[in-house]
Order: C-alpha cells, then structure tokens, then sequence
DNA sequence: TATTGTTATACTCTATAACTATA
DNA sequence: TATAGTTATAGAGTATAACAATA
C-alpha cells in the first residue's frame, strides 16, 4: 500500500495556491453551484436543458426553432430534447395553424408540475448554498455580481462574438 | 452558415427573468470570466490543461501519474498533454531515477516564458473583467467567495463526492 | 498483486450536412 | 431563395480496457 499524500484530500476545498485570484475562485463556487444544481435536475429524472425548455413554454407554447434560439442548442439537440419530453409526458408538440412547416411546443399538466418541484427543490439547494453568507452578504454578492454582469461585458471582450 | 435573424441581440446580457437568483447570476458572470481566460490561454496557442501543466511543474519537475492526479485529468490524456507539449518545446520527459516505470516531466526555458506571458496577458484580463467594480467592491467579492469557497462544501452536498 | 505509461476503444456532446416540406 | 423539422454524420472531449514494463 502506498500511503501517498492522496489519503488526505478526502473534503476537498479550493487550490491554496489560486485562492488569491478572485477569477479563479469565481469559477471555483460557481462550478459547485452548478454541480449542485444539476443534482437537483437530475433528482427529478431530468437534464437541466430539459428544464430549460419547460421554463420557456411555461407561460405558453413556442416553435421548436424558437427554442432552439433561446436555449442556444442546435435544432437537432432540440429535437432529441423535445421527443425525450413527449415520452416523458411534460410537453407535447402541436400543429402550428398558419405555418405548416412549424410545429407548437406545450407544456402538459405533468410538466408544470416538474417545473414547480424544480423550483421548490433548488431553492432549498440555494439556500444551502449560500448558507455561508447572512442575509446581507447574499445581497451584497448579488449587487456585486449584477454589476459584473450589466457593466461587464463593456470591457475588452466584448467584440469576441 | 446560416445567417439568422438575431440581429437586435448583437451584445448580449443575462436573461431578465433569470437575474434575481444570485446562483443563475454566478454562473453566468463565471462563464463569462472563463471565456476571458481561454481566450488569453488561446493567444500564446495553449489550451487551459497545457497551462495547467505547466503551472504544476514551474517549480520543479514531477511525474506524469502525479499530474494527472493533480489536474484530475485521466492518464490517456495526460500522455497527449505532455506529447503536445515536448512538440512545443515547453516541457520535456526525462528518465526517473529509482524507479524505471515512471517518467518527470520537466519544465524547459520556452516553458517558463510562456507561465510569464500568460500571466502577465490574464492579469491583465482579470483587471478588465472586474473593472465595473472599484477597489474596495473587488475585495469584499473576493472575501464573500472565499468564505462560499471554504464553508461552502459544508453544506448538505458534501456527501456527494 | 499493484503501479506507470501507452495504445486502442467506447461513449457522450457538440456541431454540420443533407434532405423534405413548406413558405 | 429561405426557413422548420428531421435524419444522418462528423468531430471534440471524456472515460474505460487492455497491455508491457517495472515495482
């Protein structure tokens, strides 16, 4: 047996070495958040883009193509995702009247009940998550981070796409 | 290529709907600093992992089994890592003494410079990506992720890995 | 029997191409 | 000519299997 430093990484928290770097931790919450998420998701049998489909059709039904846009998939990943649904019983796709090309996604009664389980199970989740913060800390990240992400995109990068 | 219809959708920001949970906000504002970093990483002609690599061995040489572990990447992969870097003539494999199996990877001049460009080029990056935020905002961010990044894993996810 | 490095292989995800039927 | 949906295919990226050499 070799007894290789390897046995005490066992709770495994960020690198010391890059902990210094607000880029680097950044990543670092945000990739457990989002593994976190995905438990969630995945608690109720779906991926996280068939949720966000249902979220989409939520309010009301929507042409694949569109979906297609707001989700950024390609059509064919939204085909797969929309005839996984179907079989699952969450959506189901209907004729559009006046243009026969498209089809119309809707969210079936089994759907909305998804989406409201989602919702219930991973604000629990958030709230776990950022248990670390009181109450003020939360909103203090949270202006911090829509400033980020209204203001951010204006720095240097903003012509790469 | 298909020229689509998005044309009012030239710069984009987050989704409205989705700007109130600080999670959602995370992510997106994480996605967007990666991407920075990968285009940085993507102008000396690297990819995030030779950088990792390379970062690994700055300080002295270490066997490929060992990089691998670190960099949580699995052996197969590391082989190419390690065969794309001797190509760029950053990092060679030299014999490991006391046991024959084992090879140290080992950082070369090139290597070294190129740890000094991309750091220099990702400082840079990282100033810009968290300019919308003064002095004083950018550390209580780094404060507030360093106590999500250390208590965080406490919370009832910890079992999951 | 276990570990190191390697090759070969499989699987998943993402991205294109090609085709039909409409418009 | 362009778009909507579908099928088929190509390509990365990730993970596993199997192997020879060594411990």
């Amino acid at each position: 047996m070799s007894i290789n430093e390897s046995e005490a990484e066992i709770v495994e928290g960020p690198p010391e070495e890059l902990i210094r770097w607000t880029g680097f931790l950044l990543n670092w919450v945000a990739a457990h958040a989002h593994e976190a998420y995905e438990q969630v998701v995945a608690q109720v049998g779906l991926k996280p883009q068939h949720l966000g489909v249902l979220i989409q059709i939520q309010q009301g039904p929507m042409i694949q193509a569109r979906l297609s846009d707001r989700l950024k998939v390609f059509k064919p990943v939204m085909v797969t995702l929309v005839n996984e649904l179907e079989a699952m019983g969450l959506a189901e796709r209907r004729p559009h009247a006046g243009d026969r090309r498209a089809v119309e996604v809707h969210i079936l009664p089994a759907g909305l009940d998804k989406v409201r389980e989602v919702e219930r199970l991973s604000d629990q989740a958030s709230a776990d998550f950022f248990s670390p913060l009181d109450s003020t800390e939360q909103q203090t990240l949270h202006g911090l981070l829509t400033k980020l992400a209204k203001d951010g995109p204006a720095g240097p990068w903003q012509g790469l796409r």
